[in-house]
DNA sequence: GTGGTCTAGACCACA
DNA sequence: GTGGTCTAGACCACG
C-alpha cells in the first residue's frame, strides 16, 4: 500500500495539461505550430509515442490540428478555444470550493476570503 | 527509467502537507497520536529519515509536539490550528487567482465565475 | 571503547557552536564564505550531511546564507550579526551566574568577584 | 587535523571536576565519604583505575584523604574547601571574561551586561 | 564544483 | 517501543 507522492497522473496528460495551459495563457495561439513530435520528446525526455499520445489527444477534444507532413497546429476554431478557456477556470474554481469545503468553510466565508485576496489593501 | 516530469516537491515537504491538510481537516485532532516514524515510513514507501523529517519541520512550525519515548502529537494549540487552516485556505485561494489572472480573467470575471460556481449548491 | 560520559551535545549543534563563536568573533565577517560542505566534512572528521545539518540550522536562524552551487556564506545582515553576539554573550553569563548560585555565592559575592577580577587588567 | 568535539579533557579529570563541583555546591559535605572505586567505576561506566586515577589527584591537592580499608573521604579542612570553592568560582569567572573580550566587548561592556543579568527585571 | 534530498542501516536516549 | 543522531554513499539541481 505504497503511496507514490510522485505524481501519479499518466505521462501524456500531463504533458497535454501543460500544452492546455499554454494555448489557454495565449502563449500558443490559434494556427501555431507546436513542436514536432520528436522534438518535443527530446526536449521533455520522454519518449516520442508518449507525446504524440497527448497530440491525439487533444485532436480528439478539437484542440489542435494534424496535418500530415506539416505538424500539429492549435485549432482556429475560436470558440474551442474560449470554452476550453472557461472549462479550465470553471475545473480550478470547483476543486478549490470543495477543498475549501473540506476545511470546514461555508460558501459564505469562501466568497469573503476570495474577495479580500483579491483587492488587496496596500497597508504599508 | 520513467522521468518525474512535473514540479517535484521534495518528499519530506509533500508529506508534511499531507499531514497539514489532514490535521486541518480534522481527521487528526488536537491531541491525537501522529502514526509512528517507522508506522509511516512502512505506510507511504520512504525511509524512516524522511518522515522524521516532516515530522520535525512540523514541530518546528508548532504543528505538532514530539515526546521522546512517546510519539508526536497534534498541537493542542487551537489558534494555531486556526492559522494555519486560514493560512492554507488563502495559500490555495491566491494560486487559483494567479492561474485564472494568467489565463486573462479581470478581477471582475474572476469574482463572477467563483461566485456563480458556489450558488448551484444552494439550490441543489 | 572510551565513553563520552560529559553531556554530549549532538554534533551537528557543537559545529554550529563553532561556526558560530567563529562569527561572533569577526573570523568570518559578514559575506564571508563558509568552507563547503564536503570540504568542512573532511576537515572536522564527520560526514558531510552533520555539516549540512549545521548549515541548515544556521540559515533557518537567518546566520548564514546559502546559495545554490555557490556555497554558504555569513549573512550581510548587520543587525542579525549584532543581536546573536549579545545573544551569546549573555547565554554565557548566565550560565556563569547559575553555577556561581550553586555554589553558594550571593548575587553581592558574584558582583564584588566579577569586578575585582576585572582591575587587575586596568593596572597591568 | 581532525577535531574531535567530543571532550577531549582526559577522563579522570573530568570525573574529578564533577567530584569537586559536588563537594563545592555542599553536595558532598566535609567527612562524607565518596562512593568506592570500584562502585564509581560501575556508576560511570569506565575502568576502576580510572576513578582512581582522580581520587589520587584530589588527594594530592588535599580536597578528600583516603583511609585505607575504610574508604575515600572529604576533607575536614574547612579552609582548604573554602579555597576550592573560590578558586572554582574565579576560574569560570575569567574563562567568561576571556570569552567575552574575543567577542569584542570592553570590561566596560561586561560589567554592565553581567550586573543587569542579576537583577532580572520582572517586566510582565 | 556547490548545496539538497533520499536511502539503508546502526546506535543512542528516554520511558 | 518512541523519537533523534550519525554514517556511507547515491543521486539530483543549479551554475
Amino acid at each position: 500500500m505504497t503511496h507514490s507522492f510522485l505524481p501519479s497522473q499518466p505521462i501524456y496528460t500531463q504533458i497535454m495539461d501543460v500544452f492546455i495551459e499554454r494555448i489557454c495563457r495565449g502563449e500558443l495561439k490559434p494556427g501555431d505550430k507546436l513542436p514536432s513530435v520528436r522534438e518535443a520528446a527530446l526536449e521533455v525526455g520522454v519518449n516520442p509515442n508518449t507525446i504524440l499520445r497527448s497530440y491525439m489527444e487533444m485532436e480528439r477534444r478539437g484542440i489542435v490540428e494534424t496535418r500530415r507532413g506539416q505538424g500539429t497546429f492549435v485549432t482556429l476554431n475560436i470558440e474551442m478555444l474560449e470554452y476550453l478557456r472557461k472549462e479550465l477556470a470553471e475545473n480550478q474554481i470547483s476543486i478549490l470550493i470543495d477543498k475549501l469545503n473540506q476545511l470546514g468553510y461555508t460558501p459564505q466565508d469562501i466568497s469573503n476570503m476570495i474577495l479580500s485576496s483579491m483587492q488587496p489593501k496596500e497597508d504599508a
